[in-house]
DNA sequence: GGAATTTGACCCCC
DNA sequence: GGGGGTCAAATTCC
């Protein structure tokens, strides 16, 4: 069992090494561009980011000598949310896997056969409703359901456009009991049909990266010029805006705030290094991820990629919903974002 | 009036 | 038989 693990260890960091080498070399690629494609450029950094943050995880997980049972503290359950460590009963997807533990018996006759993965969402508990968890998808309630055990229901989503694109992507919601400014989110299938809205968001936090890192050139820019650079720059902005006496950065600090969720995927060291607060939001102690949905946006999403293992691996091979917009990866990035803030969790348990 | 939600009933699977 | 997921009629909302 623990060579099936340490191999299977060792398989996904051989993947996510792979990948990186991809992206490295994209990066290669690009670079004679990248003046006029910072967008580009800032996309891979955070992609590489990811990868290091993965792979410093599964090395992490590798020290910790676990047992290397996959199923105890495997992949999915270190990635997981906390639910699916505590094996709370209420979880769908850890009460497929406790009951699939019977090794790799035929497909089950169960009706759900679409992938499927959970999310955890946190929203403010002054205003938190399952209507607010704003995925960028467009849903349809279609039932509730006492569930045994739980002290809230579970609501059912199908996606809008079932009838009119066939899309058969499904979610069920769900408060958590510990904590009812938790949803529980677990989706179903894939979402086959063109929603305009999430495209149109993923455009705008594109436009904003880029804008970001921009920002952050600049900002880079002074603090590592010499005083004189400093003293001409500032007779720039003189002359640009009439009413600084010497000099003053680009950016206010409302700006820096609003960044500083964008710059996670940049802080490729905030693993290694620590796991402590300053990677919770300053902002609130509402917070128990790196952003929140409710003051920022809605991709407050924290994604607990749980359930089996085959889900998982296709989970990383479609790691978002079927759209056909040309930067699908960011979801993908912003998965690693929010990843990474599960290792704060993951590391609560150790 | 159409869309969205609610809710009891039905179906499937364990 | 019971729990969970889905259906569809009734109701509510815009």
């Amino acid at each position: 069992m623990e060579k099936l693990a340490s191999l299977d260890r060792k398989s996904v960091i051989s993947v996510l090494t792979q990948g990186k080498e991809l992206a490295n070399e994209l990066k290669k690629q690009l670079h004679p561009t990248a003046t006029s494609n910072e967008a580009c450029d800032s996309l891979l950094e955070n992609i590489l980011s990811s990868y290091e943050n993965a792979l410093r995880l599964l090395n992490c997980m590798a020290l910790l000598g676990n047992g290397g049972d996959p199923s105890q503290i495997g992949v999915s359950n270190f990635l997981g949310s906390a639910y699916s460590i505590e094996g709370s009963p209420r979880s769908e997807v850890s009460e497929h896997s406790s009951k699939d533990h019977q090794p790799h018996r035929v497909v089950s006759k169960k009706r759900k056969t679409l992938p499927r993965w959970s999310e955890q969402v946190r929203v403010c508990s002054e205003t938190g409703s399952e209507g607010q968890l704003d995925d960028g998808y467009n849903w349809r309630k279609y039932g509730q359901k006492d569930i045994l055990g739980a002290n809230h229901p579970r609501a059912y989503y199908r996606c809008t456009h079932r009838k009119t694109q066939g899309c058969l992507a499904t979610k069920q919601v769900q408060r958590a009991d510990e904590d009812p400014s938790i949803f529980e989110v677990i989706y179903s299938g894939k979402h086959s049909c063109i929603q305009e809205r999430l495209k149109q968001k993923k455009e705008n936090l594109i436009i904003q990266n880029k804008e970001e890192e921009s920002q952050r050139h600049s900002q880079q820019m002074l603090m590592l010029s010499t005083e004189p650079t400093l003293k001409v720059e500032t007779q720039e902005l003189d002359t640009e805006e009439g009413s600084f006496p010497y000099f003053s950065f680009p950016s206010t600090p409302i700006d820096s705030e609003n960044v500083e969720p964008q710059l996670f995927p940049e802080s490729t060291n905030f693993i290694g290094t620590s796991y402590t607060p300053p990677f919770l939001s300053p902002a609130t102690s509402e917070s128990y991820f790196s952003f929140s949905p409710c003051p920022v946006n809605d991709f407050g999403i924290v994604h607990s990629l749980q359930s089996s293992e085959s889900d998982f691996a296709e989970i990383i091979s479609n790691p978002t919903p079927a759209t056909s917009f040309p930067f699908e990866d960011l979801d993908f990035l912003i998965d690693q974002v929010d990843f990474g803030s599960h290792f704060l969790d993951a590391n609560d348990c150790l």
